[in-house]
DNA sequence: CACTATATTCAACAAGCGTTGAAATAACAA
DNA sequence: TTGTTATTTCAACGCTTGTTGAATATAGTG
C-alpha cells in the first residue's frame, strides 16, 4: 500500500480509481456507489481501491481532499491579490467565485465532477459537518472579514445569513442538476457557468447592500 | 396491501413507517437508508413497509408525495391571494416563501424532516429530474409569470437565473446542515427559519431589481 | 542475473441487503 | 357464532455488499 516516489507520465491506476470515484460519488452520493462500480469504471480489480486507499470511506476522503486544498488556496490567493486599498463589494464576490469558475473553465471533466461533489457535500447535513470545516471554512472567514470592510455598518448575523444565501446559490449552480434547463425550456443551461456567474455577482452584491447597509 | 376506509384516531403503523422513512431519507439520502432501519425506527416488522407501500422506491415516492401537493397547492393559493392589482416584488417573493415558513412553524418534526428531504431532492442531479417536475415546476412557472409583471423589462434568461439563485438559497436553508451555526459561532441558527426568511426577502428582491430592471 | 518491494489479481468470506410466501393474528360483516 | 378479508409476523430466499489473505505479476535495485 505504499506509493512510489517516481511519477508516471501516463495516468496510472490509482488516479483512474479516484477519477472514477469522483464521478460516481458526485452523481449518486456516497451510499449510492459501490466499490465494485468504482473498480469497474476505473477498469481495475475490485480489490485495488482497497489496496491503494483503504476503506470505502477513505476513498471518499481521498477524492474530496485531492482538489480541496487546491481550490481553497486559489481562493485565498485571488482574494488577497484583489485586496488593495479600495476593494469593492463586487471585487470581493468575484474573488470568491473566480476559482470555481476557472475550475469549470478548464474543461476537465474531473473538475466538473468535483464541483458537483462539493455541492453534494455542502448540502448534506452529515458530510457538511465533517468535510467543510477543516478546509473551506477558513476561506469563508476571510471572505466575511473582507466584506466587513466594505460594509462597515453590517451586523454580524446579517453578513452570515447573506453568505448563507450565496453559498446556497453557489451550491445549486455547482450541482448542475439540469433543472434550470427544463424550467427555462432550454434558454438557460446548467453547465453554462459563465452565464451563472455573470449574473450572480450583481445579484449578490445588490442583496448584500440591501441587507447589510 | 389494501387500505381500510375507516380512519383510526391513533397513529397507525403505516403512518409510522412513512414518518420514519421521511426522517431517515432526509438525513441519509435514499441509498443511505435500509428498509430494516425504517422498520426498526417505526417499530414494525421488516416486511411491513413492503406490504403497505411496495418496493423501497415506492416508499420513497410515497414519502415525497405525501406532503408535496399540500405544499405546492398552498403556494399557489398564497400567490393568487396576494396577486391584486399592484403586487410588489416583495409580495411575490414572500408568497413564494410563506408556505415553507409556515410548514416549519407548525413545529411538527415531520414537516421539518420533509423540508430537508425537499432540499435533498432539489440538489440531487437524479431526484431533481424525476420528482420536481411533476408537482413543483408548475408553481415556478406561475412565480416567474408574476415576476414578469413587476419586472417588465426583464429578459427571460435573467429571470430564470435569478430564480435559480433563489432556489439555491432556499434549498440550503431547508437542508438545515448546521453549517451557518458553526461559521457564525452560534450567532445564527440553521433551524431559525424566521431569521432566514426575514433577510432573504429583501436580499432576493434587491438582486432581482439589479439584474432584471 | 538474483533479490526485494510494490502492484495487481483471484477467490472467497461473513454480513447485510431487498423482497417474498406462508403462517398467524386481528378486524370485520353477516 | 362463522366466514372473509386485512394486517402482521416469521423465516428464509437469492443476491450484493465491503473487505481480505494468499497467489501472482511487475518494477526497481544491486
Amino acid at each position: 500500500m505504499k506509493k512510489t516516489v517516481s511519477k508516471k507520465i501516463e495516468v496510472n491506476k490509482s488516479d483512474r480509481i479516484l477519477d472514477a470515484a469522483e464521478e460516481l460519488f458526485a452523481l449518486h452520493g456516497y451510499d449510492g456507489v459501490t466499490m465494485r462500480q468504482i473498480a469497474s469504471q476505473a477498469n481495475v480489480d475490485v480489490a485495488l481501491p482497497n489496496y491503494h486507499f483503504g476503506k470505502k470511506l477513505d476513498v471518499f476522503y481521498c477524492v474530496f481532499d485531492r482538489r480541496a486544498a487546491l481550490l481553497s488556496d486559489s481562493r485565498r490567493d485571488v482574494l488577497m491579490e484583489s485586496g488593495g486599498e479600495k476593494q469593492t463589494l463586487e471585487q470581493i464576490i468575484e474573488a470568491f467565485l473566480l476559482p470555481l469558475k476557472m475550475a469549470q473553465k478548464t474543461g476537465d471533466p474531473g473538475w466538473r465532477h468535483y464541483l458537483a461533489l462539493l455541492a453534494y457535500v455542502m448540502t448534506s447535513p452529515i458530510w457538511s459537518k465533517h468535510l467543510m470545516d477543516k478546509i473551506f471554512d477558513k476561506r469563508v472567514g476571510e471572505f466575511i472579514d473582507a466584506l466587513k470592510i466594505v460594509l462597515p455598518k453590517a451586523k454580524e448575523e446579517d453578513l452570515h445569513w447573506c453568505y448563507h444565501y450565496v453559498s446556497g446559490a453557489l451550491a445549486l449552480t455547482l450541482a448542475q442538476t439540469g433543472r434550470i434547463d427544463r424550467l427555462s425550456n432550454g434558454k438557460c443551461i446548467s453547465s453554462d457557468f459563465d452565464a451563472a456567474y455573470e449574473r450572480m455577482i450583481p445579484f449578490i452584491a445588490a442583496g448584500f447592500r440591501e441587507v447589510c447597509s
